[in-house]
DNA sequence: AAAGCTATAATTGTATACAATAATACAATG
DNA sequence: CATTGTATTATTGTATACAATTATAGCTTT
């Protein structure tokens, strides 16, 4: 079975997977904050030549995650515990919003990837396998996103929903989290099946939010 | 005086140029939906060679604005009267907020850069200059979204509403628009400055909702 | 004449070379 | 000793060269 779920890794273009690996090194914070991105040291590292390093050091700028000054370089922008508030704020309001046009515009295929990931999620919250369990949150939410066929309103949420997760994702790692989450996805996907609009709004409003305080909780426990 | 508001021209490297120039254009139509935008081609054309071309490319990409086919090439991305009304349904969800933390976040900076976008609107109306008035209802919610002192939040803010701004610029030139959306614009402005959260996310959201139902009524008396 | 193969051209992807700007080190001057 | 100016080095910005992939055209075959 080639179709795996999971196998998604059809590396597109070397200034993509760089972008990509780039992004993750920022959000995992292996880099300080202000740190400076010397293309020639990337390039070593990495083999290859700057040519794609410059072309995803472009694209990190675009998302906030490095500063570029002119001819002098580009600084990593580090986040703050308020920043990452701020992003959950977002979702809240995208994400309500989202859920009621992908109820509105859906077709069976959605449908049935939602409720597969769901399955998936029943079967690793038993395992406890969290990391497998954050790239299902991820599909999950994505499914609502890509169901909305709003290009702008999915690449925005995917992107908001990625920050969030990878920043976050040591304050999620709690099993009685994982049991509470899973039950929240499942009257998720009720209310979605339903075609309740308002009642899934109601809903994923409030998976969000109790996630938000969950890492809230964890950062005030956690400071930096 | 060298500091005039509208003096915003400090252009950056060749790329951040070549990313705009493309950005206007696709979100003006001057490419058909779908165009293959081929590299050598502007690269002649804008006379530059093609690597500040494909760095611009790669930034159009992640903003949704082209599509890229790995060794193929990149095509623009239309956009349908839908896209523009999910867009606005997303100003609606986020300026609400945006509105509410910026009140709590703002300083005096920002409230004296409204105060003065906002008398040249008064200005500017009374003139119907309405290039002008468009740049200056842009600025008018950018000094809003930087006062929330969100990174993300005032980044995405501002392409939705940049997007919005040039898609729908020509539905908004009206003078009994210009003159609603002035007083429009004051009234949010009085509630920035009482510091009413409750009734500034209000009064944003009925104006962007009014602007919402302008652009659809030009739409659907001007299908294209 | 239609379908398929092959050679050629065109285009994208990556690497390197050159140009312009900024950082550094060090000497000269007060 | 501090400061300023200058030469050198390092780094970014842009252009060009080369490699890999895809599109095109013409020929062959049936």
């Amino acid at each position: 079975m080639s179709d795996n779920i999971f196998e998604n890794v059809k590396h597109g273009s070397l200034s993509t997977q760089i972008f990509e690996l780039l992004r993750d090194r920022i959000l995992n914070g292996d880099y300080e904050d202000g740190q400076k991105l010397n293309e020639l040291a990337l390039a070593k590292e990495l083999k290859i030549s700057r040519t794609p390093i410059r072309e995803a050091l472009k694209q990190l700028e675009l998302q906030e995650l490095v500063e570029s000054i002119p001819n002098k370089g580009v600084y990593v922008k580090g986040f703050s515990a308020r920043d990452i508030d701020d992003m959950f704020e977002m979702r809240i309001s995208l994400e309500g919003l989202a859920i009621e046009l992908a109820i509105d515009r859906m077709d069976d295929e959605h449908l049935n990837k939602i409720k597969d990931v769901y399955d998936l999620m029943e079967f690793y919250s038993m395992k406890l396998d969290y990391e497998k369990l954050r790239e299902l949150n991820i599909m999950f939410h994505e499914v609502i996103y890509e169901a909305t066929q709003s290009p702008y309103f999915m690449q925005i949420l995917k992107d908001i929903h990625y920050y969030v997760s990878m920043t976050s994702r040591h304050a999620i790692r709690q099993k009685d989290r994982v049991e509470t989450s899973l039950s929240e996805h499942k009257v998720i996907l009720d209310k979605i099946i339903a075609a309740d609009k308002e009642g899934a709004r109601e809903v994923i409003e409030s998976h969000i939010r109790k996630t938000q305080q969950f890492v809230r909780d964890y950062f005030l426990a956690h400071p930096k």
